[in-house]
DNA sequence: TATTATAATTAGAATAATTCTAATTATTGA
DNA sequence: TCAATAATTAGAATTATTCTAATTATAATA
């Protein structure tokens, strides 16, 4: 069994009570899937690595504990183009950039003053709900 | 027949020459659909415009004609989560509003200097080819 | 201009990620 | 413990897009 964070397993129980979610045992394992590897997985791995844990779960129940994870923003959805969904916690806010050659995505720290910097541009009338600052192109990166 | 004006014209020319593909009628009609109507339209919707100019183009052709015009540079794709690709010219660079109610993009104009600022925040080892600001929210817009 | 080589278009089939459906099982509150 | 409700499951369906193979158009050359 995936194992949550102290603090983690606090958040996830909270935040599913908020929205009287249930706090299954498929949404905690593939919270703690998404918690712990922090490559940003697709559903498609996060169902991979979930059926070492409980055999019988199927592709379905975990694109329905992503969505009720995201509905309680506990996870975020990250889409570059039209590259499969790929998941992260929401516990840190930062920048994408996603690697062309390689098919991967890496955190950019993105400061607090930039960031608000760039909600300052949106004009009245606009109420908004995300913001994304997304980078494409290709890096020295092999880890 | 659509019109492309004198300007876009020369440039629609001029950059598929560069890359050696062929000024045909089917990326013409496209190109110009896409420079004419600024709402950022879909495959589907440029697919049934062009029809009544080009009552034999099919489907394939325009995702075939919009991806040649993205490779030489003449059309930009747009994601917003994994809803339809949309399309539009290269001519201005902004930030884009995607508006949840009614499934509508609006661009938000990007200064310069944040542009800057924000490509600065990339480490060094990250070659950058593509960077976008995009928000999402609700807005008042009844246009 | 006629010919040839190459590139583009076309219709329809195929694909891939995701969503839906209906039946079964688990969880919660009384 | 029981009833009501919510979640899970397998598999079918959907949707945007890409692929395939045949046909047609374009451009370079004789």
């Amino acid at each position: 069994m995936m194992q949550l964070s102290e603090t983690d397993k606090k958040r996830f129980n909270e935040q599913l009570k908020r929205l009287q979610l249930r706090p299954t045992k498929q949404r905690e394992t593939v919270y703690a899937l998404v918690c712990t590897y922090e490559n940003h997985l697709s559903a498609d791995q996060i169902f991979a690595l979930s059926k070492k844990i409980l055999p019988s779960i199927s592709l379905a129940t975990v694109y329905n504990c992503l969505e009720s994870l995201v509905e309680c923003d506990l996870v975020r959805e990250i889409n570059f183009g039209r590259r499969p969904t790929r998941y992260e916690t929401t516990l840190r806010e930062h920048a994408h950039f996603y690697c062309n050659d390689r098919d991967e995505l890496h955190d950019i720290e993105l400061p607090k003053a930039i960031r608000e910097q760039i909600i300052s541009i949106l004009p009245k009338g606009f109420n908004l709900e995300t913001m994304n600052v997304k980078f494409t192109g290709t890096c020295d990166c092999h880890d």
